[in-house]
DNA sequence: TATAAAATGTTGCAAATGCAACATTACACT
DNA sequence: AGTGTAATGTTGCATTTGCAACATTTTATA
């Protein structure tokens, strides 16, 4: 994972987070760090583990994304807007928060070597982002269960290099990832295991095709 | 639609291309752009129009993107990588062609202003292509075309604060974009305009719900 | 304007999937 | 270790959807 302050000395941190105002907050755990409300604030995780989660209307809460220590994360980023998700604490956080218009808007900073660095990160970021969007809209667009398994097969295995896969999720919250329901695609997994495409044990899928 | 070179005077432009070593090619219509191989490249469309044209294993060919002028494009941004996309020219065109790499890797260049604010209106766009994308995961993630159809209405509706909406493309093209069958789409529309949620006249589609 | 090609509308049917309900297993917490 | 809770596995059934085939309309092009 790409980070927000590489190439970027402790000291230059320093001063950039003086020039750029952010703060640092602290969060209990189960507590709510980030409600739909604020919006253009970027969060990095420092310390801790939280998660993104939704709560659709009927009460159903999903766990969109895990954050752990490094994570940057922000309405601009997890698709937040418009959409019941909070963000909760499940380990006492330390969080650093930025504006995101200020980092934009301001021009005045442009000659600092380590902001412009910083900016660079952030756009690394941003497109790595944009990658796995782009993976997870690949996915979602095939037809049928088996297609959207094996799709996410091929594109771990290329990402990995490698024919076994450890779902870095719950099997639940896969069938959420894929927007499949979970029994349907137990039902496909025991298929493609029948017919000799994959071998599972717990989280770990082996590709036995080619 | 945000610009690459927004803020930045044609002086100011003609040195960062030089600074970034750009070049402008020029397609005659009906030629091909980018095929899948070039990586790591950015394109902005000065003159002209081409489309970004997916064809599957059954030689079906399918629009993915549009790409009038000052659109930004490459690989890392429509996710061609690995899949069979090619960039189309429509009518002659006049393309600005930026490798990534040399954006962030290079150092040197961190004190021309211009080029930190070049820096910022990528990024800008990339955040802009996130929001995009979310907005597409959150409609293929809906299990039904029913709620697929709504939730693409919903959030043309936020975006542009009017209930009346002008489908940007085809139904054929708006099926693909919703990852369902054209035709069980266009029984699905009718399903509502029977049930009085919404009116059509060809591409106008004005919601009566709310 | 004529004609071909593409887009859209419509329908029957088979297959895939969501849903619900329940059994079984794994996991976390005391 | 024991107990409650969450995750996973399994299956029948109803519904939705994809698919195919064709009719109709619109659009592009000579």
């Amino acid at each position: 994972m790409r980070k927000l302050f590489s190439r970027i000395s402790s000291l230059e941190q320093k001063k950039l987070m003086k020039l750029l105002e952010t703060s640092i907050l602290y969060y209990k755990k189960d507590s709510t760090i980030f409600s739909t409300l604020q919006t253009n604030m970027i969060g990095i995780m420092l310390e801790g583990h939280a998660q993104i989660i939704r709560t659709d209307y009927n009460g159903n809460k999903t766990i969109i994304e895990e954050l752990k220590e490094e994570a940057v994360f922000g309405s601009f980023i997890s698709g937040l807007t418009s959409n019941e998700c909070d963000v909760i604490a499940k380990e006492d956080c330390k969080i650093l928060v930025i504006d995101y218009d200020r980092i934009i808007e301001d021009e005045k900073n442009n000659h600092f070597s380590y902001y412009v660095q910083f900016i660079k990160n952030l756009l690394e970021i941003t497109t790595d982002i944009i990658d796995d969007k782009n993976n997870r809209i690949e996915i979602l667009t095939k037809k049928s269960i088996r297609d959207k398994l094996l799709e996410y097969f091929n594109i771990y295995s290329r990402k990995h290099g490698t024919h076994i896969i450890y779902l870095p999720f719950s099997y639940t919250d896969f069938s959420y990832y894929l927007a499949v329901d979970r029994s349907a695609m137990s039902r496909e997994l025991k298929n493609l295991r029948d017919e000799g495409f994959i071998e599972t044990k717990g989280k770990r899928i082996t590709l036995l095709y080619r």
